[in-house]
RNA sequence: GGGCGAUUAGCUCAGUUGGUUAGAGCGCUGUCUUGACAUGGCAGAGGUCACUAGUUCGAAUCUAGUAUCGCCCA
């Protein structure tokens, strides 16, 4: 083995042998346990994101494959709609072709094309991280059978009534010309202007003043409406305004939804380009005018001098021609929030269309049931109040999309318009009795991508074939036991496959959903590429210097302008580039940092703390391999040998890490679980226990502690290994292969092997350790503060020795003089004098130092007085506690008894410290 | 405006049912190249648990309020 772990050296072997030897199939035997990957775009890179949470699942996965479960992590990616067809184009156009120049057979063969070429980065990149996964049953959202399963549940949903189509005002991307679902419609704070302007009343009495962000949205108003109570406008109720621009004459309104503070307190109504005006519009009767066509321009609805212009210069054209014609009173600079579509940037608008929807009503109470019944439960469980809100507020789902990649939908119409739905043209002939001359044209939209997603539970298990099912086991892996995910795609995915699995199979998709947090950058802000702050996971693992990670960052910018302080910001941030840190250890870091907490700092200085972890790992098994060598071992002897303490002892650690490290799993705590083996390993494992078992590893140590010794450094290494494998999965591999023939181990990978069982604790050899270190932690300190030669070996004499210390100093001797570096121990009375050497109180117990006349007498007074200080301190506050008589009255017997022993320990260690600081001065 | 959450060492975070002198990692200080490991060893320093009031024998922990910050929704 090499001196220094090198991840890049050991990673890339044995993923290829896992997958190849079968090791993450399911077994088939066990019980089962199985995870739902959620699906990640096709068109994606991994990121961040990813690479924590597919880490915490495959976490899992390993740990359950291990304790012998029927272990399941089903993956797959999803079609992604409007990115696929947005990267496609991007590409013929690269080509310099244009997308029209394509029908939409050719478009849908280019993208199935680009799909086989460059549609596996993402698992290309799971693999690199360790994932787990059964790649046999890789699923993709446009695969004949989950296309089945989209073709099925579309018909079924329609047949019950819970798929309509009609015109409804949705959120539309007039640049990728689409409608887009609520949920794919970020809102953004931006600073807009507020215009006034006046619209003379048809009676000639003057005029009101509406204030409005969106001029050019006049031409398509229906009304002005006011407030009901509002008394400034009593008498303009029932009559009507000249709207400028138009010769139109509107009426007035009255209205609650107007604000009357808001401006004047007069609103304008326009219900084709208004969420709220649709409302308003609705009650009162009016027949909305749209003044946009699909790509926002003015169409022929609006006054000829305004058709064709495209919405923004219409704004300016509008404001220029009212302000020409005094109706425009004001123009202010106004914050508000700007509708921009989350693939595209764009500003959204409200746009009437006919759509398809579905009907939340009763999927959504079945949503809601399903969780407060209990039925799946959230962790961290205050999610549900999030998922509540949302449920109790659904909006009818808009589930066609304008695009050719995608499920397109099953409804056919023939010539006056009429529509049928069916799983085939053929279908709908058959069931409507339509002649072969009937004309019949399919629908030209397709279906969003999550509505297919919202399937992946029991679609990917065979639904709805019944022979697939049976053959891809839906009763066995459904429900799925956790969902690990964000809480960004609670409403788009987790609460749709809630509905969609428990309306079509009668069950849910999942047991748990375990929300984790989101990873955010080093100071605490959100990763975005316009930011310029994205870390790619792949780089940690292997490493990038600065200028290719500058480069990355700034190239593509869709705000150029960000390049330099993106450039800079990074070079502040990373002025050596980021090490290669390996796989390991950047899955190491993000189980560490798997808090319960909403917001996830990424810290590189954490993942090289685990980088470093990894290589003591690594050393600590180059040290027990070069001891028990490369034959077998000899067989165990019946037991722990009991006069082994050493071996007891770390047994009896590595079983209390084994406990801590299964309730840690059960609680979806991944950063206690890493931090128990952290310490384990790091601080009793390395520290200590390596240290303490040297002497019975020399030549010249008893044969029989040897071979125990020998025999226990492997089985605690083994089973060390098991433990962190879910965490670590390619450095542990790498080391226990090196242990299975002294160990005479069966099992060919790691990966099968069994999880270690946490085993009873043995509370004396405990006892034992903790004695031992006191002492030898007690000797290194005082000879470190007095700043006493630290390879020097000195002799140490110990007064009051109890006759349990004078045992285990006969037992344990030798260890304490090798690792305090004495030269002898000697039990000696109170007669010695103890004013010439260095105290050290440890237990009941006083360690001398003698200082053979060199002792500096002001540096042991300073160190003895800051003791008496501590002691002291914890004396006066032990004593006002017993002294409280409520306290000794009301608290558990159990804690005032502790308090009085405390209290004890501090009187005897304050009178020593005393003693011995007269003695000093009485030099 | 409504909801959720956070505030603990210089930084990032643990802290279970309220009960030792509130812990860890990183960073910092001193020291040491000792045959597993300098990606290291050993020894240290460092905290008014945001603030105020309350409940309690006892509060980082429970309650109310205040301040600051963050997220989601409208």
């Amino acid at each position: 083995m090499k001196k220094t772990y090198e991840p890049e050296t050991i990673e890339n072997r044995w993923y290829p042998a896992w997958e190849q030897a079968g090791c993450f199939e399911p077994s088939g035997n066990g019980k089962p346990y199985s995870i739902l990957l959620p699906p990640p775009n096709v068109t994606g890179t991994l990121h961040m994101g990813h690479a924590f949470q597919h880490t915490l699942m495959d976490a899992l996965i390993r740990v359950h494959r291990m304790k012998g479960f029927d272990t399941l992590w089903q993956v797959g990616v999803d079609h992604a709609g409007i990115a696929t067809e947005m990267v496609v184009s991007r590409q013929i156009e690269a080509e310099g072709g244009k997308r029209d120049d394509y029908s939409r057979q050719e478009f849908i063969d280019r993208v199935w094309q680009w799909k086989f070429e460059s549609g596996s980065t993402i698992t290309e990149q799971m693999r690199r991280l360790g994932a787990s996964a059964d790649w046999s049953r890789e699923r993709f959202t446009m695969d004949d059978d989950l296309s089945e399963a989209v073709l099925e549940t579309f018909v079924r949903l329609f047949e019950e009534g819970r798929i309509y189509r009609g015109p409804r005002l949705v959120n539309w991307d007039p640049v990728l010309q689409t409608a887009i679902s609520d949920l794919e419609v970020v809102n953004h704070d931006e600073q807009g202007n507020l215009w006034s302007i006046r619209y003379p009343r048809a009676d000639g009495r003057g005029d009101v003043v509406v204030a409005t962000t969106r001029p050019e949205t006049l031409l398509g108003d229906v009304c002005v409406a006011v407030h009901p109570d509002d008394e400034r406008y009593t008498d303009l109720v029932g009559k009507t305004v000249q709207l400028p621009l138009t010769g139109r004459e509107i009426p007035v309104v009255t209205d609650e939804y107007v604000d009357p503070e808001f401006g004047t307190g007069c609103v304008k109504i326009t219900p084709a380009h208004d969420f709220n005006d649709w409302e308003v519009g609705a009650r009162h009767g009016f027949e909305p005018i749209n003044i946009f066509t699909a790509t926002a321009h003015i169409n022929d609805n609006a006054p000829t001098a305004y058709r064709g212009l495209d919405r923004f210069e219409a704004r300016k054209r509008i404001v220029a021609d009212l302000e020409a014609r005094d109706m425009l009173v004001s123009e202010k600079p106004h914050p508000m929030v700007v509708p921009r579509g989350d693939r595209s940037g764009q500003i959204i608008e409200p746009f009437l269309t006919d759509q398809w929807f579905v009907k939340m009503d009763e999927l959504g109470r079945l949503g809601l049931d399903k969780v407060e019944s209990g039925e799946i439960e959230f962790v961290p469980g205050n999610w549900i109040n999030t998922y509540r809100h949302w449920m109790e507020n659904l909006q009818d789902w808009c589930i066609s999309r304008q695009l050719w990649w995608g499920h397109r939908i099953p409804a056919w119409y023939d010539t006056r318009g009429r529509v049928y739905v069916g799983r085939s043209e053929q279908e709908v002939r058959d069931k409507h009795g339509l002649a072969a001359d009937v004309t019949l044209t399919r629908d030209d939209d397709v279906l969003e991508t999550w509505f297919s997603s919202a399937l992946w539970a029991h679609s990917t298990l065979g639904w709805p074939d019944p022979e697939r099912m049976e053959a891809e086991g839906f009763d066995r892996y459904l429900p799925t036991s956790v969902l690990i995910t964000g809480f960004d795609i609670i409403f788009f995915w987790v609460a749709r496959m809630i509905m969609m699995t428990g309306h079509f199979t009668g069950k849910v998709p999942f047991e748990q959903v375990y929300i984790t947090g989101l990873i955010r950058d080093r100071d605490g802000q959100k990763m975005s590429k316009s930011k310029g702050n994205v870390l790619d996971p792949i780089d940690l693992i292997d490493g990038i210097d600065l200028d290719s990670l500058v480069e990355k960052r700034t190239a593509a910018l869709l705000q150029p302008k960000m390049k330099a302080a993106i450039e800079k910001h990074t070079r502040d941030e990373f002025p050596d580039g980021i090490p290669a840190f390996g796989a390991d250890a950047l899955r190491f870091t993000f189980t560490a940092l798997a808090g319960h907490g909403r917001d996830i700092k990424f810290d590189l200085a954490r993942c090289q703390g685990y980088r470093n972890f990894l290589n003591k790992l690594w050393n600590a098994s180059r040290f027990v391999l070069m001891h028990i060598g490369e034959e077998a071992l000899p067989a165990a002897r019946t037991g722990n040998d009991p006069g082994d303490m050493i071996s007891r002892w770390i047994r009896s650690r590595l079983d209390r890490t084994i406990a801590e490290v299964d309730r840690a799993l059960s609680d979806y705590r991944f950063d206690l679980a890493s931090s128990a083996l952290y310490e384990f390993v790091w601080h009793e494992f390395c520290d200590w226990y390596l240290e303490l078992a040297k002497p019975a590893l020399a030549d010249d140590a008893d044969p029989a502690t040897r071979a125990s010794t020998r025999r226990t450094l492997a089985e605690v290494l083994d089973a060390t290994l098991r433990l962190l494998h879910p965490f670590v999965p390619f450095v542990t591999e790498e080391i226990w292969q090196r242990i299975r023939t002294p160990l005479a181990l069966e099992t060919d990978y790691l990966a099968t092997a069994a999880w270690p069982e946490a085993g009873a604790v043995d509370e004396r050899a405990e006892a034992d350790a903790e004695w031992l270190k006191g002492v030898i932690m007690g000797v290194r300190s005082a000879r470190t503060e007095l700043d006493l030669a630290p390879g020097k070996p000195m002799p140490l004499l110990v007064q009051q020795a109890s006759g349990e210390d004078a045992e285990r100093f006969e037992r344990f001797g030798e260890l304490v003089r090798r690792l305090a570096r004495l030269e002898t121990i000697e039990l000696v009375d109170e007669a010695r004098d103890a004013s010439d050497c260095a105290v050290q109180l440890c237990g009941e117990m006083r360690l001398l130092i003698p200082l053979a006349g060199l002792v500096d007498v002001e540096a042991e007074l300073a160190r003895l007085n800051k003791q008496l200080e501590r002691e002291s301190k914890g004396l006066a506050q032990v004593t006002g506690k017993l002294a409280n008589e409520r306290f000794v009255a009301n608290a558990p017997a159990e804690v005032v008894e502790k308090e009085r022993r405390r209290k004890v320990d501090h009187e005897r260690s304050v009178e020593e410290l005393k003693a011995q600081i007269a003695r000093l001065k009485n030099l």
